[in-house]
DNA sequence: TTTTTTTACGACACACGTAACAATG
DNA sequence: CATTGTTACGTGTGTCGTAAAAAAA
């Protein structure tokens, strides 16, 4: 489980196309292909229906989109508790 | 920033030791050290104090162990929400 | 000397971009 | 033909394990 995997994930779902999704990250098609390719691997369930025209979430991927998120907006909080503490800061347990 | 630095940084802080941390996690200790240090670097701040013979908390270390392992934990819901999708899903949308 | 963390080195895996393919509208 | 997603290939970055180094009890 990787969280660049699931940022992608979240791209695609949202804009519902892997070259938006590409562009939107700043990355290659084929990039964000192989990363969802990988995320489905690893959950062992397909995310997305690809129909040649249009990308549509499996169960699966709506019932992932979620907790994906908050996954995501949890990693985020840890960077954010980091930066809380006092600016450059050691701790010299005085 | 990066699932695996969470995880063996909760795992040096649990153990407050390295070389622990390395067997529980079944990685050498040099690769544990690295992998702290990435996180670290990621973050900007320490989050050991290393004194030679026993690894302490820094304030930021404190301050930052929750939410990384509310990370972790969300990081495993997603792939709880995956799989409480039935048995093996496709979603045909008939 | 034993135990601890860090650094150097070589090997392997992963991810990227470019480019070529396949398939639809 | 234009657009979309996938696959092949070469390259670079990151991580690993082993081994050596530095420091303290």
């Amino acid at each position: 489980m990787d969280l660049r995997h699931l940022h992608t994930f979240v791209a695609v779902a949202e804009e519902r196309s892997f070259s938006r999704a590409a562009t939107r990250l700043r990355v290659a098609q084929s990039a964000v292909s192989r990363t969802v390719q990988a995320l489905e691997r690893d959950l062992g369930r397909p995310l997305f229906e690809r129909s040649r025209h249009h990308v549509e979430l499996t169960k699966t991927g709506l019932a992932t989109l979620d907790s994906a998120r908050a996954a995501l907006a949890a990693a985020e909080a840890v960077r954010a508790a980091a930066r809380q503490t006092c600016p450059c800061a050691l701790s010299p347990t005085p």
